[in-house]
DNA sequence: AATGAATGAGTTTTCATTCAT
DNA sequence: AATGAATGAAAACTCATTCAT
């Protein structure tokens, strides 16, 4: 009998792991967590009920290594591609934007089960799901303050600046996922469409350009 | 617990009905569908669990009751503010808002369901809450029309209308469970965050101030 | 408003009471005890659920009370064409099992609930079950004494009288319930079979004619 | 309370699967398929109700399993006795009763279920049923082709063969049940009794002594 | 007298989790 | 180390029966 490669080994066992993680983010996202039994993920990955229980503890914990894989995934990946490179702030907020949108793309089933656990999932795993948000945040953040910078805006225009940040980030969730419907639309333009929202928004408050209630109405 | 009196007769069943949706408007919006027990549910309830499915069939009917509820209350109050009123598309695009708002406000948890239900529900229960959605899309779209012809707008400039009308419906979205999370902030305010969303990108399509990425960016 | 004519009349509600009975021999007949529920059956049969309870007073009661009525109606028919008639043995058995059948023509559902509950009833409700059976027994035994003592046989000769008697009746039901699937076959067809099976076997036993098993087979 | 021993082995989960199929017998057979729950019958077999659906996968499975293995059984032992072995075809139908009565006399909670299922099932679980059915039926119509044959008997005399075989095969079961309740009489004699009336009536049809309405009776 | 409404007690079934080999 | 087998706990759902009008 010949040894399965690997399979033992300390590098065997990291590739078994990802490779239950893959399955997981597949039927986690396409299901959610409870419409999902452990019977089915074990078959599906091909590894027995008590090895799941070996490598994550419980279902609660599969769960979890998986929003915690995809939303490290995520926020290196945006961070990457935006922090101490060069270019103007417009142009690094761009490559962001992409560097998003790719990763969305070669991991849509990650994606979807983090958003789905943002928006629907009642605060369980907030802390998982959140790390990812608040890099990139910190990323809009520090972009934000140095174009503000640049062009000699004053703290008081930024009042709105929360939940007009909160809405970007709102707005690229809602984006990707009316993307999800929309394959065939180019990264580009997707990412165009953020880069409009985001900038063009940010520039109206910039230049005053802010709609306000008459008395009255 | 429910107040049990007259509940034998015909106005007291409909309270009873009604009374059992709130609670269920409650449980599912803080807890999912699958974390719900119907033994718990009718026990908050005051009602046995027969009586549940004397009302409503089943768990599954009586989630689609609670979110139908939801859905036609919200479609409603919105159609009643816009629809047919007078001032200017804004000023009907304004009250619109509003009205959205307020019924967010007054009924969190029917809101929250609702949300949770269109954003993660994997499509199963979609024509129970994409009907509000439907509804509510119809207003907007009548108001840009109205405006638009107002500023002669040729329709090519209308190219991105379809990815920044979802976008404007997911940011409505998102900003309204940011401010669950800010109900010490004033309804107006959180309104003028849209409208400014909502306008501002609207004129800027308009006016042609769209931002495209240069060539190598 | 008309009086709804002897509801609520002494005739009315005996009347009502066998309409009753009528959907549950053939409910019973059809699905079995348990498969029935007295929601559906109650439906059925135009009564309230507390009605039912009025006239019956459990589940349990209206079975007996359907079991009861068949298992008296059976009897009484068969006596009626067998005991005290003029004839030979011969020709009132034959018009005995004409009664039979004619009995199972027209109450097929009765027939079937009481063959049901004989064979497969597990003895709880033996008692009404059974009250047909020992009056069609005593009958057959009187006929076969009868005939027995004008053929002059001696006690001895009918030490297997017992288990054929038994299986005399077995085969009725047996036959019976083979006419069911074969509607088209005339009742004088099968009451001569079953005439044949009843006179031979008796016959052959008077006349020596049984079998016994050779040493060592 | 079964012995636990060796369950988890190969052979052991064999036995386990019939040592709870033995419980179901006797439980199905003395109480009928509804009145059995599987709260009791995990109970009585030493098994847990998970147990349970990991064997048999669901109730009906269970009562499935249980029906074919008595209706498989029956067969191969009636078939073993009579089918290609030696002698007459009377010695081999005496063997092929002695043997019916053997398997009913070791398996009586078996052999009930079956009957009971039989005669009041409804017919859902026809196909279960009649196999046995039909396996011991061919043989009996082998050797009644086989003596009919030798005898020298035309076709014409058989036209009341359909159901007066039916009436054979129901007058078994009719004697068996009442063998039942008298366990003191020896086997013997009761499958002299079947002889008796399956050979008798067979001859007497054979030689003409068929019994024949007069008109006007 | 008759019935719409209500429910306690029970059913089958599923699933995350743990033994024992 | 890896897994077939086992189960405690809980879920949705049904039904005979009774209340209250």
């Amino acid at each position: 009998m010949v040894a399965r490669a690997g399979a033992r080994s300390r590098e065997g066992r990291e590739r078994r792991r990802q490779a239950v993680l893959d399955v997981a983010d597949r039927m986690f996202s396409e299901r959610g967590y409870h419409e999902v039994s452990l019977d089915e993920l074990a078959g599906d990955a091909g590894i027995s009920k008590p090895g799941l229980y070996a490598y994550f503890g419980s279902k609660e914990g599969l769960y979890v290594a998986a929003l915690r894989r995809a939303s490290e995934g995520l926020a290196a990946r945006v961070e990457a591609a935006v922090a101490g490179t060069a270019g103007s702030p417009e142009q690094r907020m761009w490559r962001g934007i992409l560097a998003l949108l790719e990763f969305i793309d070669e991991n849509r089933a990650a994606w979807t089960m983090l958003h789905r656990e943002r928006v629907a999932g009642g605060g369980r795993y907030f802390e998982e799901v959140d790390r990812a948000h608040e890099r990139m945040a910190a990323l809009i953040s520090d972009l934000s303050a140095e174009t503000a910078a640049a062009r000699g805006i004053a703290g008081s225009a930024l009042d709105a600046a929360e939940p007009l940040g909160h809405a970007f980030v709102g707005t690229c969730e809602s984006i990707a996922r009316w993307w999800l419907d929309h394959p065939e639309v180019p990264r580009g333009t997707v990412a165009m469409h953020l880069m409009n929202v985001a900038w063009m928004g940010f520039g109206d408050l910039v230049e005053g350009r802010m709609w306000l209630p008459e008395a009255g109405q």
